[in-house]
DNA sequence: GCCTGGACTTAGAAATCTGTCC
DNA sequence: GGACAGATTTCTAAGTCCAGGC
C-alpha cells in the first residue's frame, strides 16, 4: 500500500536533520560499545537493581570484552551469524552477561535456543521455521503457500525446551491466534469490585489531603456546590496530592459521585429530501439522519473514500429496509445529498450570523450543562470530568485505509451504558423512560460510566479530565518512571548492543528492535487485526518497510498510529545494519515480518526484567524528555525572551520530530509567511527613514555610530515604490470607506451624499514623516523597530519551522513538565508563555520545584 | 502460560474561541 | 465590528499494556 495519506516531503528533510538529535544517542552508543570493549564496562555499570545477577556481578567486563572480540570475527563478512564456520560461532559469547540476559528470557519466552549450539545456529539464523497459517490475518493473504512449507525441524531438542521447542522455530506470527469475528467474542460484564478487591492489597491507608479543600461536601450530596465554582486557576486553596509523594492510586477513591453521562439529543427531523436518479425522496426520519450525517462529509476526503462510500451505502440501505414503505434507493451513484448539504451549510450560515444575544442564550445553556454534569466529587473534592457526553451516532471516521470507516454507528442508549459510581452516592437519573444497563461501585478503575460502540466493539468510557488529580497522578507517575529508566539506560544499550551480535536470532530481534524504540523513538508496534488500518510499530514492521542502503544507511516508510507517514534514513552501527539485512533475507519477501521472533509481549516482558514496570513506551518519554532538557542548554543566557522562547520551541521541535508528530500544513501558511516577510521589509524601510532623520539632525554621528549610515539588506528602490504606493492605496480605501459610511449615515438622517470627507486625514509617508520629530524621539523610534524587526523575524522562522510539526502532542504528553518549569525559572520566562491555561491547570503538581531541578 | 478484553494514554482533526488588524 | 489567523478546546480514533480467565 502507498503511504499516501499524509505525505510531507519537506518534513523528510526536517527529520532528516533531526537525526542529529538521534545522533546524541549514536555518539552514546559508540561509548558504550567502546565500552564494553575495551574492558572497563563494569566500571561505569554501578547499578543497584541489577536483574541479572549471577554471573553480572563477577566479570562483566570480561565477558563484555570477550563478546566484542568475537563479534569482531562475526562481523567480518555479510554472512549471517548462522552461516560462520562452527568454530567461530562456537566461540559466542556464551559468557557475556549482557547477551545472556536477553538469550534467558528467549530461553523462556521463545524457548528457542538449544542447548547445542550448533543445532541453534542452524534454527535461527537460516530458516525461519513452520509458519502455520495465521488466522485472519492480512500476512495470511498476502503470503503464498511457499512461505507455510518452510519448516525444517530442530534437530535436537534440550529436556527443558522440550515442549516448546516446535514453537521456538516458528515465527511468532504464525503462533498467534487472531481475534475472533466481534460476534464470536462474548459481552463480559464489568468485574465486580468486590471481586477485584479481594485480589489487590488494599491500599494505604488513604490518601491525605495535604491542604486545606475547597469545595468540600457531605458524601451523598449529589448536586454540585455552585458556591465553589469559578476560576479554578483563581483558587488559592488546592487539593496538592503530589506533597505527600504517594504513587500508589491502585485505588482511586473511598467515596465518588456524579452525575451521569449526557446524551445527544433526539433526532428532529429537517424534511429536507435527497434526491435519487434526479427525484426528490421522501426518508423517515431514522433513514433522514443516516443521509444528514453523510450529507455532513460532502466536500470531505471522506465523500472521495470508496470505502467510507461502501460502508455508509451498506449501513444506509440496512436502515431503509426498516422503513414501512420501501425505498427505491439501490445504487449509491445515483443518490444525491446535496440538498441536505446545502441546508447544512444553511444553518451552519444562520448560527454564524446569530445575534450576541442569541450566542450568549447558547452559550448559557452550554455552560449551565458543563456545570451539571461537567464535575465529578472525588473524596469530598469537586473535580473537573473529562468527556461526560455520550458519542453521538455518526458515521465512523476511521484515519488512513481504515476498513471500517464510514459504516454508521449507532445511537447509544442508556440500557447500554454502565454506570461507575460511589456505593453511598445517589446513582443518577437515567433519561426518562430509560434504565442503565448496570450500576457498579468499583474504585478501582477511573471510568464514570462506559458502553461498548457497535462499529469496532470496542470500549468507550467517561473519564476524568486531564486537569483532575487522578490524571495528574498518572502522569507524574509516568514521567517518574521515565526519570527511574535514566538509571538503567547505559546498562540496557550496553546489553542490547551485545545482545545484536548475539547468537540466537531471537535475541539480535530484540536487540535491535530495542535499538530503535531506543534511538528512533519508534512504539512497541502491537499486532493488529484485518478489521484495522494496515499501520506498525517497531515489532510489527515489515520486510517492505525497511530498506537497506549500504555501508550503514537504514531508511524506513511505514505508516504509523493514525497512518502517519514515518520517513526516516538512519546511520546506524555495523550489527544493526547487518541484522536488519539478516532478517530480510530469502525467503522473506514483502509482506512478512521483518521481526519474526518478537512481538510486544516478549519485549515488555524482556523490558521488566531489566527494570519492573518498564516497557517500550517508558523510552518514548523518555527520550523525548531527555532531549527535549538537552536540547534547552541551547537557550541563550543573554537573550530577549523571545531569543528565549524561540530556543524553548526549537527545542520542543526536536523532541515532535523525533517523535514523528505532524499535522497537515494550514492552506494559508505559504501566503502568511509572505505577508509577514513584507512587514518586515517595511518596518525595515521605515527604519531607514528614522536612521536618515537621526543623521540629519547630528551628522557627526555618522563616524560614531556607523550602523545609522548602513543601507537595508532587502530595501531597495524597487521595493520603496511598492511599499509606498501601498500605503497610498490602503490610505485612499480607509478614505473610501470612512466616506462610504458617512454617506449611509446622511442617508439615514435623509441628508444628501458627500463627494468626499469634510474632514480628511492628511497622508503622511516616507521621509516626511519623520520630519520634525526630535531627536529623542526617534531614537526611541529606532529602538522599537529594531524590537519589532527582530520579534517579526523570530516569529517567521518559529512558523517556518512549524509548519507541518504539531507541537503539542509532546508538550501534553511526553516532555516532563517540570524540565519546562525549571527552565522557565531559570531563564526567568513566565509561565504562561510556554504553557497555556490548560497545561498550566493539567501540570500543576509539577510547578513547586527549583529551577535546577533536573530529569 | 497464553490470549484477550479492559483500561487507560496518545493522537490528529475539527470545532470553537480569542486576539489582531483594518 | 467584521474578517481572518492562530490558539485552544473538544472529540474520538488509535495506540499500549497488563490482569485475569481459560
Amino acid at each position: 500500500m502507498g503511504p499516501a495519506t499524509t505525505p510531507k516531503d519537506e518534513e523528510t528533510d526536517q527529520r532528516r536533520e533531526s537525526a542529529a538529535a538521534i545522533k546524541r544517542g549514536e555518539s552514546e552508543l559508540s561509548d558504550i560499545e567502546n565500552d564494553s570493549s575495551d574492558g572497563n564496562a563494569d566500571a561505569s555499570d554501578k547499578d543497584s537493581d541489577d536483574v541479572f545477577e549471577p554471573d553480572e556481578k563477577t566479570t562483566p567486563a570480561k565477558s563484555a570484552s570477550k563478546s566484542k572480540n568475537e563479534s569482531v570475527s562475526d562481523s567480518d563478512d555479510d554472512k549471517p551469524l548462522a552461516d560462520l564456520p562452527s568454530s567461530a560461532t562456537k566461540k559466542r559469547p556464551s559468557t557475556a552477561n549482557s547477551a545472556k540476559a536477553l538469550s534467558k528470557v528467549n530461553e523462556k519466552q521463545l524457548s528457542g535456543e538449544d542447548e547445542d549450539d550448533d543445532d541453534d545456529e542452524d534454527d535461527d539464523d537460516n530458516t525461519p521455521l513452520a509458519k502455520k497459517a495465521k488466522k485472519s490475518s492480512k500476512e495470511d493473504k498476502k503470503k503464498p503457500a511457499a512461505k507455510k512449507t518452510a519448516t525444517p525441524k530442530p534437530s535436537k531438542k534440550s529436556k527443558a525446551n522440550e515442549e516448546s521447542d516446535d514453537d521456538s522455530d516458528t515465527p511468532l506470527a504464525d503462533k498467534k491466534v487472531v481475534k475472533t469475528e466481534s460476534g464470536a467474542t462474548k459481552r463480559k460484564a464489568p468485574t465486580t469490585p468486590a471481586a477485584k478487591k479481594e485480589k489487590k492489597e488494599p491500599s494505604s491507608a488513604s490518601k491525605k489531603k495535604v491542604k486545606k479543600e475547597t469545595g468540600v461536601k457531605k458524601e451523598g450530596d449529589d448536586a454540585i456546590d455552585e458556591e465553589n465554582e469559578g476560576d479554578d486557576e483563581d483558587e488559592e486553596e488546592e487539593y496538592a496530592w503530589w506533597v505527600q509523594g504517594n504513587m500508589d492510586n491502585s485505588e482511586k477513591w473511598k467515596t465518588m459521585s456524579h452525575m451521569g453521562p449526557v446524551f445527544p439529543p433526539a433526532y428532529v427531523p429537517h424534511g429536507v429530501k435527497m434526491k435519487y436518479n434526479g427525484v426528490a425522496i421522501d426518508l423517515a426520519p431514522a433513514s433522514e439522519e443516516v443521509a444528514t450525517f453523510f450529507a455532513g462529509v460532502l466536500g470531505t476526503n471522506y465523500e472521495k473514500n470508496p470505502t467510507f462510500c461502501k460502508n455508509f451505502f451498506t449501513d444506509f440501505l440496512q436502515v431503509l429496509s426498516k422503513e414501512k414503505k420501501k425505498s427505491p434507493i439501490k445504487e449509491f451513484s445515483k443518490c444525491d445529498f446535496s440538498p441536505i448539504a446545502e441546508y447544512l451549510a444553511e444553518l451552519k450560515e444562520k448560527r454564524k450570523q446569530m445575534t450576541k444575544d442569541e450566542k450568549s442564550t447558547i452559550k448559557k445553556e452550554k455552560l449551565e450543562l458543563e456545570e451539571k454534569y461537567g464535575w465529578a466529587i472525588f473524596d469530598g473534592r469537586k473535580e473537573k470530568v473529562g468527556n461526560f457526553r455520550i458519542e453521538p451516532p455518526g458515521l465512523f471516521r476511521g484515519r488512513g485505509d481504515h476498513p471500517k470507516t464510514g459504516t454508521l454507528k449507532l445511537r447509544v442508549t442508556p440500557e447500554q451504558v454502565t454506570i461507575n459510581i460511589g456505593a453511598e452516592a445517589k446513582v443518577p437519573e437515567p433519561p426518562a423512560g430509560h434504565k442503565w444497563g448496570a450500576v457498579v461501585h468499583d474504585n478501582t478503575v477511573a471510568w464514570l460510566a462506559t458502553w461498548k460502540e457497535n462499529v469496532n466493539d470496542n470500549i468507550k468510557y467517561v473519564l476524568m479530565a486531564a486537569t483532575s488529580s487522578l490524571k495528574g497522578q498518572s502522569d507524574l507517575k509516568k514521567f517518574e518512571k521515565a526519570r527511574e529508566l535514566k538509571k538503567h539506560i547505559d546498562k540496557i544499550r550496553r546489553v542490547y548492543t551485545e545482545g545484536l551480535k548475539d547468537k540466537v536470532m531471537a535475541t539480535r530481534q530484540l536487540s535491535t528492535a530495542l535499538y530503535f524504540i531506543d534511538r528512533l523513538a519508534l512504539r512497541a508496534g502491537n499486532e493488529k487485526g484485518e478489521d484495522e488500518a494496515d499501520t506498525v510499530g517497531c515489532c510489527s514492521l515489515r520486510f517492505e518497510h525497511v530498506t537497506l542502503e549500504p555501508p550503514n544507511k537504514v531508511i524506513f516508510d511505514f505508516l504509523g498510529k493514525d497512518s502517519i507517514r514515518y520517513e526516516n534514513t538512519v546511520e546506524v552501527t555495523d550489527a544493526v545494519f547487518k541484522n536488519i539485512k539478516i532478517f530480510k533475507r530469502d525467503p522473506k519477501k514483502e509482506g512478512d515480518m521483518l521481526f519474526d521472533r518478537l512481538n510486544t509481549g516478549i519485549l515488555n516482558k524482556n523490558l521488566t526484567q531489566h527494570m519492573p514496570g518498564l516497557s517500550a513506551k517508558v523510552f518514548r518519554t523518555y527520550n523525548a524528555s531527555w532531549t527535549f532538557q538537552q536540547e534547552l542548554k541551547k537557550t541563550p543566557t543573554e537573550g530577549t525572551v523571545q531569543e528565549k522562547l524561540l530556543a524553548y520551541n526549537r527545542a520542543n521541535r526536536q523532541v515532535a520530530i523525533l517523535c514523528n508528530h505532524q499535522r497537515a500544513a494550514s492552506k494559508g501558511h505559504d501566503s502568511s509567511v509572505a505577508k509577514i516577510m513584507d512587514k518586515v521589509r517595511g518596518m525595515k524601510y521605515e527604519r531607514s527613514l528614522v536612521k536618515k532623520a537621526i543623521l540629519a539632525h547630528d551628522p557627526k554621528l555618522k563616524k560614531k555610530r556607523p550602523e545609522l549610515d548602513q543601507e537595508e539588506s532587502d530595501v531597495d528602490e524597487d521595493f520603496e515604490e511598492v511599499y509606498l504606493s501601498g500605503l497610498e492605496e490602503k490610505h485612499k480605501e480607509n478614505e473610501r470607506k470612512a466616506l462610504e459610511k458617512e454617506n449611509e449615515k446622511r442617508k439615514e438622517e435623509g441628508l444628501e451624499a458627500l463627494k468626499s470627507l469634510e474632514k480628511k486625514k492628511s497622508l503622511v509617508i516616507g521621509a516626511a514623516a519623520y520630519e520634525g520629530l526630535s531627536e529623542e524621539k526617534l531614537e526611541k523610534k529606532l529602538q522599537d523597530l529594531n524590537k519589532k524587526i527582530e520579534n517579526t523575524k523570530l516569529t517567521i522562522v518559529d512558523k517556518e519551522e512549524n509548519k507541518t510539526t504539531a507541537l503539542g502532542t509532546s508538550k501534553i504528553n511526553y516532555i516532563d513538565p517540570r524540565i519546562s518549569v525549571a527552565w522557565a525559572k531559570k531563564y526567568d520566562v513566565d509561565l504562561d508563555k510556554i504553557f497555556n491555561r490548560s497545561l498550566r491547570e493539567k501540570f500543576r503538581w509539577a510547578t513547586h520545584l527549583e529551577e535546577d531541578w533536573e530529569f
